[in-house]
DNA sequence: TTTGCCTCTCACGTCGACGTGAGCTTTTAC
DNA sequence: GTAAAAGCTCACGTCGACGTGAGAGGCAAA
């Protein structure tokens, strides 16, 4: 398939992907004129870039964690940069669970019909319970 | 207190309060020659501001969130744009689950010493077990 | 008053993942 | 055979949260 075809069953744009190649995150043969072509597996490869992406991750760390997910094991030095990678998820994960926290309890106390007790209206920087973040979701009321 | 105070108190640099005062997010009172005077609220404020800057809002969203999260209620349309940033939140996380997912694959696979059966080196998008992300960690080898 | 640190306001620089033409060649459809 | 559609390579633009001087003024101690 071509570069458009590729943009087509991807979602991503032709920029894009010419791009990800820039990086070496994604090979292409090249046709007699020039034109790039792929294969079926070009359309897993650009959606595994994806997950990563929009985890935030940089196209060096990516480039760097290929290999090793393509082979399914690592070297030694790049299990070290797997295992740093996974730290800063862990960490954007629980900054990201820090602030969904925050909106609960604003959420909750303005849609709350009742409007409780008189709490303090906001209690500034409260220790954020350690556990899950399923507090306040699904409140939009149905239209 | 002072800008300098301030910035040592939230570990923010000076230039980036000045920046959150330009986007509304952090109001001062100026002395007579023009320098910034702040209370101690202001500490509480930067960091609640970080807490929504490091989940990824930007200025703008932030300003909007700002009066329901200091009020602990919030009108209608305010309510509304508090639910569409609880989502979009919601949306950042699974995100970042699903990688954090990927990588735990990798390093469960590149750290296990028995390196089980053969499975498929790397399954293509496989179906992210909907549950938890906590497969993976820590594995990291005390030094 | 001088030293030295702090603060002020412009205002340009940065970095990363693309967007967006410009100008040209290749492929496809009729 | 010709015109539209798709591809190619530069190469500059963007956006957001600050970094980084430049140049000038403010403020407490000696």
């Amino acid at each position: 398939m071509r570069i458009g075809d590729l943009s087509a069953r991807t979602g991503m744009s032709v920029r894009a992907l010419r791009y990800y190649e820039e990086q070496e995150l994604l090979p292409s043969d090249r046709s007699a004129s020039g034109q790039r072509h792929y294969d079926d597996t070009a359309v897993d490869r650009v959606r595994l870039l994806q997950i990563f992406y929009r985890a935030g991750l940089s196209s060096t760390s990516i480039r760097l964690l290929l290999p090793s997910v393509e082979a399914g094991t690592a070297a030694p030095e790049a299990i070290e940069h797997l295992l740093d990678q996974r730290e800063a998820l862990e960490s954007r994960l629980r900054e990201l669970e820090a602030a969904a926290s925050r909106l609960d309890e604003v959420i909750t106390a303005a849609t709350d019909p009742l409007q409780r007790c008189r709490h303090p209206p906001t209690a500034p920087l409260e220790q954020h319970s350690t556990g899950s973040t399923t507090t306040a979701r699904d409140r939009r009321p149905s239209p």
